[in-house]
DNA sequence: CTGAAAGCGCTTACAG
DNA sequence: CTGAAAGCGCTTACAG
């Protein structure tokens, strides 16, 4: 049927071996006899079946990605720069949705996904550190994002709280004094969210402002969402002079949201984001966002991942990797 | 090492092919003997090896999927459920990006990618008919977009020009006249654009208005190039009261251009697009566009690939689906 | 309904 | 530097 590595030895008339040692560039081969299987590869079209050198090997060559849902324009950023980095080191991705519920998550750690790749860039938003740290299995896994923040793991995520206390600063520098928060979590004081309100709550103590809990919105973290609980603020009667989206997608919503009520931005209210999506610039006003350094967290994990996989990383523990950020901005915040 | 399926056999007492014939549903087995195994394999935690499965089958059950890139929404989107779609039918979805490029998609169709997938949901956007036709091999391939439009394949499709059609005559019906079209391709009469612009122009002949080609404003398909476009055309003192982006990305741009030049919108002018991306409902104000049906789209085509793959789907020639589609008529062109 | 054997196409010790 | 053999863990004819 296909081409064999078989067929390539006998057409060399060498044996089995000094073909894979070719394919596999070992060494110590002498000049005339890789050049002798290299004619023979070429003249018969031979490719290397991946499937049984999986099977042998006991590796894929690919990197399994967890997430939540890749229609999430960030995800669908980070997965494309993923699988570029990748593919530059001689990898796939194969991306896996969970949904954010801990069966998947748990199924995706555990089930037959995990056979099919030889380590995980995983983004945890349901399962807790002890369920992930007991059924990580043995190869290795890459956590992406805040949801848990453990040294047992490794770990590439971005400065959020950092981040959002520059954000805020910036707004404060504008002569702002009532910002609102679109997107808090009620009870969550981790995560992204937690680390991000926390940044908000910095700026404010540093700036000497206190901090009104009338101007928490809290939603999940969704556009329409986003929009919604801008509306009930307003509704409420609440009064602001800017928004804090701890996401963009939740700023846009509610950017939307305040310019069908007629309200002016930014000159009655300014506006800001947080991940710069690729929308953000577009958006009318454009938005003033953070870029948490997107293309540093895929370099990092990737590489982290990948050097795991060799046993390039030497380091026994976590290693904790922060990417940098970038404050953009734009004309919703100027 | 690992669990394997001789340990399974030995612990219940049976032959290693009574195992594997549990394994793969297999009408014909004593009720007792399944329940044996069944319970060695729980008891013993056996997980089948999918790499072993696929060298001996010639099966990975996983589909390809081919383009240009991730990050863009209408793709991740689409991804998204594809992978969803598939998932449901036991398979999994390994995305390729092209960069559509010619280099690139020949590699995707020829290359190793090949080997890890059964089928290909294959997005063409360099490469040409018979390029294709040439290189596909042997195994299934369904085309998805409008790049080719060939019998040979299976193809599925939105219905572009019909859509382009109505789209047109909604913004006619509103007493526009002078609709300008972001996004052409000077050259080209094939391709989603292609068949866009004809439904243009058809809804232009049927209501008797000249067609004129000052409003054509080219531009490649990305949201900046429709903001330039459109800003060249006010730049050159063109008058029109609609816009008909090309697609979504195109009429966001547009859409953000003229509100920054304090055009209202649709006041002065009225704004349409193409895809129904989730951004469109949530812009300021909201975006008027076509609902291409990705559902219907995503559903047929992974149906018909697997039933290629698995020999369900008798036609001979190539099957040619059109999903339906839905106008969304929205604030910028009520 | 079930068994014993072959073999998918590689890589990996083991020799020399 | 290169060879002959074993074996990764399954499924697939072939028997019975």
């Amino acid at each position: 049927m296909a081409v064999t590595m078989n067929d390539v030895a006998r057409a060399a008339g060498v044996s089995l071996k000094t073909v894979s040692n070719v394919l596999n560039d070992y060494e110590f081969i002498r000049p005339a006899t890789r050049q002798k299987v290299h004619e023979a590869i070429a003249e018969l079209g031979y490719e290397a079946n991946l499937t049984a050198r999986s099977l042998r090997s006991g590796k894929t060559r690919m990197l399994g990605l967890v997430l939540s849902d890749l229609s999430a324009p960030y995800y669908a950023e980070l997965a494309s720069k993923l699988m570029k980095v990748a593919s530059g080191r001689g990898y796939r991705v194969l991306v896996e949705q969970s949904g954010a519920t801990v069966e998947n998550e748990t199924n995706a750690l555990q089930g037959p996904f995990r056979q099919l790749t030889d380590g995980l860039l995983f983004t945890p938003l349901a399962m807790e550190a002890d369920a992930v740290a007991a059924g990580r299995g043995n190869k290795p896994v890459v956590l992406l994002g805040e949801h848990i923040l453990d040294p047992r793991f490794d770990l590439v995520t971005m400065k959020n709280e950092e981040a959002a206390k520059v954000v805020t600063a910036h707004l404060l520098a504008g002569g702002r004094r009532r910002i609102a928060v679109v997107g808090v979590h009620p009870e969550q004081s981790e995560g992204s969210g937690g680390m991000r309100l926390r940044g908000y709550r910095k700026a404010l103590d540093e700036a000497g402002i206190e901090f009104d809990p009338e101007l928490l919105a809290p939603c999940t973290w969704r556009r329409d969402e986003g929009a919604a609980a801008i509306s009930a603020l307003l509704d409420r009667g609440v009064t602001f002079d800017a928004v804090f989206g701890l996401n963009d997608a939740l700023a846009l919503g509610a950017l939307h949201e305040l310019l069908i009520r007629g309200i002016e931005v930014p000159k009655d209210v300014a506006v800001a984001g947080f991940d710069d999506i690729d929308e953000a610039r577009f958006a009318s006003p454009s938005l003033t966002t953070v870029s948490p350094g997107m293309d540093e967290i895929a370099e990092r994990s990737i590489g982290l991942l990948i050097d795991r996989i060799e046993g390039l990383e030497p380091t026994d523990g976590g290693v904790h990797v922060e990417a940098g950020f970038i404050l953009k901005i734009r004309e919703s915040a100027p």
